[in-house]
DNA sequence: ATAACTTTGACATCGTGTTGACAACTTTTT
DNA sequence: AAAAAGTTGTCAACACGATGTCAAAGTTAT
């Protein structure tokens, strides 16, 4: 059974975190500062750390940073607020596994939360860069580039290509986007997604009328070929 | 004759099913909190519970997780309403065979008790990839191939070829294929099931002349063979 | 305040679903 | 056995919904 300690000072979180998680099996210990988080992950040696941001004592980047040093397999996930996406990148370069934005949906967290199980215990590494085709991106650095040249991606469609990177040859319907990409307190129409697919498809597509990468099921979805 | 289990708060909700039900001949029981539904649930070890999501005692996730525990075998439909669809996954990953969001119609439910039932007593899931000959066909991604080349199937034409997987072998009528491929409110006339058996035998039959997969019963409906 | 991004609605376009007509076929009636 | 009645196969035209595209309005970050 895996040990998840979450590090987290706002405590309606912490329980609704620690049921959803219990009932799926997984041992759940909490701290509620950065301090005592610390302190409890270096006695427990958890299979996972879930990290927020902003905490009393000591924040999630010094955490990250000294768990990192002491422990460096052990993986850690992110939580951050919409306002700080900027410090996502400085968290991810301390050496973060992944990061999920408030408000998030639980299942999102649980996606992200297997999936950095299931590297950590495969021993592969969250890619830093994904290549495809003639172009780079790279999520440590929230950029991308086309044949070496800096593309410009907004947040928004940068976390819409995670989320198919993530998916590759799945076929994933405009709900799931915005379920898993936009959350679970926002309800754009499904129109919204179209938009940023054909913005995506002129940035990341050789040919925007033929797109080989993102590709229409009519009816269903889209699927991400790499 | 087979037994049902529903444990749901709203007396006009079970009072409503249960006389549905009976009608239909099935022996019906009912339980009006979570935790008296999972201990008649343990008692009676019936073919198929019908469990709200929203109850007092004992949520429906509790009683789902708890019964799977004591009887794996047992088919569970979840009720949730609109504003719970988030949580349907979460449902579904507890071990829940189905759901259906309220307010549904009772023939909505009634196909879904006779799925669910005929899953559990065949033991059979749908597969996710099915083979057919030459013929290649993944559920999960809304896709075909034959002799390894993609065949492009409408969701139309895929909701039918499932339909028919599902019932293999037996002789299916043109009604039988509007109400549950189309549902049970709209109502095209019985030539559009024609015209769309014909695109499907041009797509997956070798001689599109001598049929050997779709099979038509004159008269009667047609016949899958896998 | 300005710029960048997101969202929405309008419109064009495309793919799919549906229908009816007719031919081919099967069954029933004479 | 032939004719009649009914059923099914096939096709093309039309209807309709889904998607692509764009501009404008709304929102957020700087």
């Amino acid at each position: 059974m895996e040990k998840i300690i979450i590090i987290e000072d706002e405590k309606d979180m912490v329980t609704g975190l620690k049921f959803n998680l219990e009932a799926r099996g997984y041992q759940v210990l909490a701290a509620y500062d950065g301090e005592k988080g610390y302190r409890l992950a270096l006695k427990e040696h958890p299979d996972l750390v879930i990290l927020d941001l902003m905490l009393p004592k000591r924040n999630g980047y010094e955490v990250c940073k000294l768990l990192k040093e002491e422990i460096p397999s052990v993986p850690i996930i992110m939580l951050t607020a919409k306002s700080q996406e900027a410090e996502i990148v400085t968290g991810l370069e301390l050496g973060a596994d992944d990061y999920v934005t408030k408000p998030f949906g639980v299942l999102e967290l649980l996606a992200r939360i297997k999936a950095v199980l299931r590297r950590a215990q495969t021993g592969a590494k969250t890619p830093e860069v994904y290549r495809l085709g003639p172009l780079e991106i790279d999520f440590r650095k929230h950029s991308a580039r086309k044949e070496g040249k800096p593309v410009d991606l907004s947040s928004r469609e940068f976390e819409i290509l995670k989320y198919f990177i993530e998916r590759t040859g799945e076929i994933v319907s405009r709900e799931d986007l915005l379920n898993h990409v936009w959350g679970y307190d926002s309800f754009p129409n499904t129109r919204t997604v179209d938009t940023h697919i054909a913005k995506l498809r002129q940035k990341i597509e050789a040919d925007v009328d033929n797109p080989r990468h993102i590709v229409t099921h009519h009816g269903v979805g889209y699927e991400f070929l790499g």
